[in-house]
DNA sequence: AACGTCAATATGTCAGGACAAATGCTTGAC
DNA sequence: GTCAAGCATTTGTCCTGACATATTGACGTT
């Protein structure tokens, strides 16, 4: 049974307050003084002790039932969800991935140019076919091991890609700063057998099981703005997410 | 360019207020009414126009921004994103996702009893090792092609599944029959080749390349409820999700 | 013509209040 | 002793009101 640390509010910070309250209590529950079980206070009280409104610190318990880091129950209480939560499956590339683990990883462009969109990356991208599309080809490895063969594709009028170091920052890193803000994607995940070039540059045999994984993202005006096709070796690279049920 | 169909409500639904605007935009957007780039129109208007509250009529929209099917900026205004969303990726059973596509599906249960945990199936249901468990195992098919091997474990005092008919229900319709309200899952995506055993009940070739899929799931109360370890024939099975970036 | 400023617009945040509905415990009747 | 009714608690829904902040376009100045 943990107990909720004090919460510390910032009013003259730019952070709103259900944020500032969010990110407390949910370092509260990943540090282990709100363990599995626990029960929050009432929001009534709780805004009270906080001098914020109800509404406000509802907000903020919103945030991390969405996350399935707490359950509200009508007539009970708010707890604490008995399961880890891995890292939310979020919209960030693999760069941004390893990085956040710590995980010294390689990158390898293999190809990077301007080229015709065939039909579908087209349709994926919704540009006419034949429009011209950055296309990029980076192998990525750890340890010098290479565990992932990606392939995007990127509207010319997205981003430019002449003289960017896609070995120091991640794809998405670099839209970032581009000014493109990422919302949605859709993936599809799968496995098929290594063929003759992939597996050389995997390191693999021929044949070897592969994770395939292709994804589209748009961004916040709602356009196609990236598509990849990438394959990853099935002994060094797993998906994980987190479904949440509301 | 749509227009926004004439939104109806019935204050003596037990449906609350916001949710009845939610479905109507959704369907809205499915139907084609609304095309990607249609602006709503403002919060303050449209709820004027519905006799909602601002609150009300935002909580609504907010809906279908967790679903990425809407896009907000601020000073701007709302905006139908350009992305075919596909079917979330909700916590359903395979069963429910076949039974809404309509495909005829079969389900062979080849073992269904009581078991001895062993220390993983342990560690991921919260139970010391030993406990008794459901160990469940089935064969799903469509139109008699066998694509999934599925194996679940689940706590005794969870569900009874003696007499139960897994070939009519999937398993977590008949959790939510049960009483067993989901809510969280962890999932673990990845690859690797067919044994002689699974190759065999699969129709496959020993080696053949299968995704794998590996999943905890927990109820409103944070109980882990159901662990799952599954395999699906490569060319016959990819998982498709839409992630939403907020 | 180019640039900066300002106003209109729309969403983002926050407050405070009210009633409804579900849950769980206590109390009372039989 | 058991079961049902009632009550307190807590979240769910909905309202009104206010100010903050980002965006866009019009306007005026340089």
């Amino acid at each position: 049974m943990g107990s909720l640390p004090r919460i510390g509010l910032d009013r003259s910070s730019p952070v709103p307050l259900y944020f500032q309250v969010a990110e407390q209590l949910e370092r509260a529950i990943v540090d282990g003084a709100l363990v599995p079980g626990d029960r929050i206070e009432a929001e009534i009280e709780l805004a009270g002790s906080l001098g914020l409104s109800r509404p406000t610190l509802r907000q903020a318990i919103q945030v991390l039932v969405d996350k399935g880091m707490l359950v509200r129950k009508r007539g009970v209480g708010t707890q604490v969800v008995g399961a880890k939560i891995r890292r939310p499956f979020e919209l960030t590339s693999l760069h941004d991935d390893l990085a956040r683990t710590g995980q010294p990883a390689g990158t390898e462009v293999l190809s990077c140019a301007v080229v015709e969109a065939d039909d579908e990356v087209g349709h994926e991208l919704q540009v006419p076919p034949g429009s011209p599309v950055w296309s990029l080809e980076r192998l990525r490895s750890v340890r010098d091991e290479p565990f992932a063969l990606m392939r995007n594709y990127l509207p010319v009028d997205v981003v430019d890609l002449r003289g960017a170091d896609l070995t120091a920052l991640g794809l998405y890193e670099l839209l970032r700063h581009g000014g493109v803000h990422l919302r949605v994607a859709n993936q599809r995940i799968g496995a098929r057998r290594a063929e003759a070039r992939e597996a050389r540059l995997l390191a693999e045999r021929r044949g070897a099981p592969l994770v395939t994984m292709t994804r589209t993202a748009f961004d916040d005006a709602g356009r196609a703005v990236e598509h990849g096709d990438h394959l990853y070796r099935a002994d060094r690279y797993t998906v994980e997410l987190t479904l949440v049920d509301r």
